[in-house]
DNA sequence: CGGGGGTTTGAGTCCGTTCAAAATACGTGG
DNA sequence: CCACGTATTTTGAACGGACTCAAACCCCCG
């Protein structure tokens, strides 16, 4: 269940096709790739589908290449990001594993020509320099969250974050959520136990915070949330 | 207070000098440089000596290029560390200020030709990808614990990693540190409050696992260290 | 209709925090 | 070199929040 991410290199491909009809492609560190450049990894990586709870890599296998997501999520992965890049670089295991949470298409792309080809292109490595940057902002302030804010601050701090990706409906104050995440992924994400998150919860709808219903969650006022976390930092 | 390192460039230089000359140079990313271009960082860098306590950017500042250490470190840096290079690579502001902890010489490099390097130079890039991806293992690490290890265990984590750094003595089984952090230092290092980190050495001592003086430490046995995180994971 | 995992709820415990005060170390100026 | 003032560290007592253990509940699927 250690539904964890870890490094990768994006990728393309029209159902099972190619990277060049990819509609992540964009949103992707390989747009910085030339045609020619793409040619050569769209000729060697390895698509295939995903259902949730199949495996892409366990902790402590060795590092082979690095994955590019498409049209789904892995942990916080969203499509068109690159997962397992860090081994991949630190030339180490993977520290983590990496399980599909929903329905996806996702490319492989092998270690000798993801290597070859970042070696080669500045620009590749600037666009993973700069989101694995990001990576590790996001990571130091979860670990500041964790010790200084409570567990309503955490959860409200959580719900902002997914609001970017999963918003399905916003108006006015009010919002909506769809997450593909489970109340125990949740839980993991802020670092604290299954039960201790029902509570949260149950808190949150007590106080009118938040309502949450399966995997759906309404927010009457997301100004509420901010005023979560302020009230303690 | 909050001396948190940021992110950087290396640099070169005995006394004041020059990069080639630079005692640092091989434990920097900037080692992958060749010549022509080491000399170019060379004439860009600006080099300066600091106290303890200087500041070298504060929380929010605009990122105007990298630092590269000499002889010192801050925080968690080492000499041979480029820090601010995150800032720097996401075009965004400081996330954290850097304090000098001990006199250093530290070199700055300015935005325009760090980038410009940096494009340029596939070689460079990877080598600040795989430091970054190591940072990132590690802020993740840390998390992990926060979440799942006691206090003692993370205390004997947080020796075994600055014994690789600071180990002032080391023989059969015995250890004695020579740390450049304060007790609220070390507190922060493991995200819990000053009287705790107190508590703790004080069990420590009362166990015989190790003894703190001032800013000496003497481990007995490492591999109780070991037990110690063992006993909890 | 019977699993089985996920979620909720409850009671009790423990660990780290908070608040407050004393003790020690440190730096500065005399 | 000593004295003073300040910052850091230590210690104590009490509180609180998250965890643990355990049981009940729920929902989805077969």
């Amino acid at each position: 269940m250690a539904t964890r991410d870890g490094d990768i290199f994006p990728r393309t491909g029209g159902r099972m096709g190619n990277c060049f009809a990819c509609q992540e492609r964009a949103r992707s560190e390989w747009c910085a790739l030339s045609d020619a450049d793409l040619k050569l990894i769209d000729d060697a990586k390895i698509d295939r589908d995903y259902a949730p709870g199949d495996v892409l890599y366990h902790q402590g296998d060795v590092c082979k290449g690095v994955y590019c997501i498409k049209s789904v999520l892995v942990r916080l992965a969203q499509p068109g990001d690159t997962i397992g890049y860090r081994a991949f670089l630190a030339g180490e295991e993977h520290a983590l594993g990496a399980e599909v949470l929903k329905p996806s298409v996702i490319c492989f792309v092998e270690q000798v020509v993801a290597r070859k080809m970042i070696e080669t292109k500045p620009e590749l490595g600037l666009r993973f320099l700069k989101s694995i940057s990001e990576n590790l902002n996001a990571a130091e302030d979860k670990f500041l969250q964790s010790t200084s804010f409570d567990i309503r601050a955490r959860l409200a701090h959580l719900l902002l974050v997914l609001k970017d990706r999963f918003a399905a409906e916003e108006k006015d104050g009010a919002l909506q959520l769809e997450l593909p995440l489970s109340r125990q992924d949740m839980a993991a994400m802020i670092g604290v136990r299954p039960e201790t998150m029902s509570r949260a919860i149950r808190k949150f709808e007590d106080d009118g915070v938040a309502y949450f219903s399966g995997r759906t969650v309404k927010v009457p006022d997301i100004s509420v949330l901010f005023d979560e976390i302020d009230a303690v930092a």
